[in-house]
DNA sequence: AATGAATGAGGGTTCATTCAT
DNA sequence: TATGAATGAACCCTCATTCAT
């Protein structure tokens, strides 16, 4: 259906708009420059994505995809934990050490202007969405009844959006500013032990791990 | 000579740039929008301020001096570590706890195209003369015998307006982020240990505390 | 009635504004600098001449006085044909000699954008009523019978006034160009010799010199 | 490649150009009445210009071309003189005969601060690099051993072209003014019998004409 | 589907002119 | 009366977006 040509093409495009914007951001980005790096016409460029904004975001979709999608290894067999915590470390850890994740969420979490709120609201939407695929594992864990039962995990789902964006904020705004890896455990800990049936603990190494992440809650505080 | 109306004028035409400026960032700002904010027209603004640089410069400028003209208390008495360890500790925390203040020392030291390059060297230059004062306890502690008699102290200062502004680049940019305070101390420490005449310690207290950062700044590098 | 002071600061804005209107033309002057220049506040300048237009009008008034007032000498005692020929004479040369007069004639006569229509027409209405005394030795010369009873005095000056402008025009823009004495004399020769009563003619050498221009003339057409 | 429609567009955009720079001069012309005037809108015109001085200078362009491009008839058979008396005798006649032409090149040569120096430099540029194909027949002449040898012709064009401008200037700035013609001849002879070798020369008829413009020559200096 | 050309809405800036003191 | 401050109406220019081919 799409030519080489024409999958050249889009690559090319989604290159140079990826570079133009978390270079320059959104709005010193030109749509011009990135038609010329991407050596198509603007026309081209309106043609495919309709709109400066659509751009963006389609090249921020891209960016998440990159950064939630590769399940990786064995989920399937470990634990909610391990999976809750192997997917909040990836994340943060991806998005700490890619420059141009750190730019779009940075863009999303700040509000200094580098977004209007509407796109920033869109941004944050497509995290939900693109994020949505996890849930189906705490679908399945709610049924094993590892999670509470009465939690409606859309909510929850919005709750842990939530969650990881204003980490993301405080994180990069805060005074006490820790490693990026212990913000995310952090995390998981709490989504997992305010979230998880005490008597259900899934593992003995989970309820040791609490104590010992208890305990550095406890210092912090 | 200025009539209580022209104050309330000029404080509402900086109040409206300092918003605009600080939340939508020196590109996105308008200055149609800062003169309605204002209640002035665009003319005024142009015939107080000359260009929208100069503008920001001097929004810039009234952030600043709120950074760090008060000297505070007792400084006549205090001893050249407390000063720095006070003036230093004191900015880094007025920076990073005013949100105004933190988007422009952001936009300053980052080069991610906030900022035109020549901009950003008028801010570092704004900051290096408004911190000039500053300078006026280092050459009496140096008459005093208390810095090395062989310092150019001009250098010294662009020096060390360097270090901090690489110091706040370094706190909201690299992944390892440590608190400010923390960040702010280990400043100080460098530049008085490396600046004072060691038989010439001014306390007993202070060289208790240069073993103990000598310590910490072991373990760092 | 006026304090020195105050014939001081109208000379300065006098000659502020002749200065930058020569210099620069009326579009490119600037009222900021004509009141920089004069060491007076814009303000000022314009409680004293309104508009611009009225700062230029007032401004070559001036310079159309000293083009024209000073009736020189022994007029009463000259013929009617040595007082034309000298006043044409004196006017061109004058104008043709003083930077500044030629700047406004240059206005006043060219068409290409230097002043609006309408301005360039207000020139030529002050020329008018500034030579308008001259027309006193023609209604003296007319009762006197040396120009023809039946011409209306009014029609003729306007006439002149025409003719001196195109002589104007004509001089600086087309091919043909005649050193500027010439060209007077002989506007002269055609103002009197097509006015005069043949009869009364006042002397033989003008008779002498209507031949040779007659001739010259001839030439031309 | 390019449709009638877009001809005729960029036609009507010259030719309001021309008229709204030569009727009001290049600061008083307004991009938005050029616009208005050609039917497109002043995006179009900055789109295929770039700016205002760069609109001035393609009309010009234009009409240096009309003024200098057509070598007209049998310049081949003719001799070095006949060539360069015809150039400039041609270039004169135009230009004072083109109240367009004479605009722009009263721009050029007026430093009344009709326009910047900048731009009056561009425009001699540009009438340089036009009138540069002349420049051939020189170099065949050069090695026909018509023109010194040891001429640099490239210095050369420079000086004549400075000798044509001042030409213009002195034409219509001083007061002893000549037919432009006589002036044309004039430059042709200096700048042929400055330059021919002497034993060289083409023709009888050009000797003849020589001694006499010598003697014309030698009246005005 | 791809593009070169065109554009409307807005950007920063200037300047002749007016107002309040 | 003299002025510093204020302003509206332009100015030149840019850019995301659309149209015609």
């Amino acid at each position: 259906m799409a030519t080489p040509i024409q999958k050249q093409r889009s690559e090319r495009m989604h290159k140079a708009a990826l570079e133009e914007f978390s270079q320059l951001g959104f709005h010193q980005a030109s749509v011009d420059s990135i038609a010329l790096k991407a050596g198509v016409s603007k026309a081209t460029l309106y043609s495919h994505f309709g709109t400066k904004e659509a751009l963006f975001l389609a090249v921020f979709d891209q960016v998440l995809k990159s950064m939630i999608k590769p399940p990786d290894i064995d989920l399937k067999t470990a634990t909610l934990e391990e999976g809750v915590k192997f997917g909040i470390r990836d994340l943060f850890t991806k998005v700490a050490g890619t420059p141009e994740a750190r730019f779009f969420f940075h863009c999303m979490t700040s509000d200094s202007g580098l977004l209007s709120e509407e796109l920033r609201n869109q941004l944050s939407n497509r995290f939900i969405s693109t994020s949505l695929g996890e849930m189906k594992e705490f679908m399945r864990a709610q049924q094993d009844g590892l999670i509470h039962a009465h939690l409606d995990l859309e909510i929850i789902h919005h709750a842990i959006i939530g969650m990881i964006l204003h980490a993301f904020r405080f994180w990069w705004s805060r005074e006490k500013l820790i490693p990026i890896r212990q913000l995310a455990d952090q995390l998981s800990e709490f989504i997992l032990f305010g979230m998880a049936v005490p008597g259900n603990s899934p593992s003995k190494k989970s309820t040791a791990k609490r104590a010992s992440s208890n305990g550095s809650r406890g210092k912090k505080s």
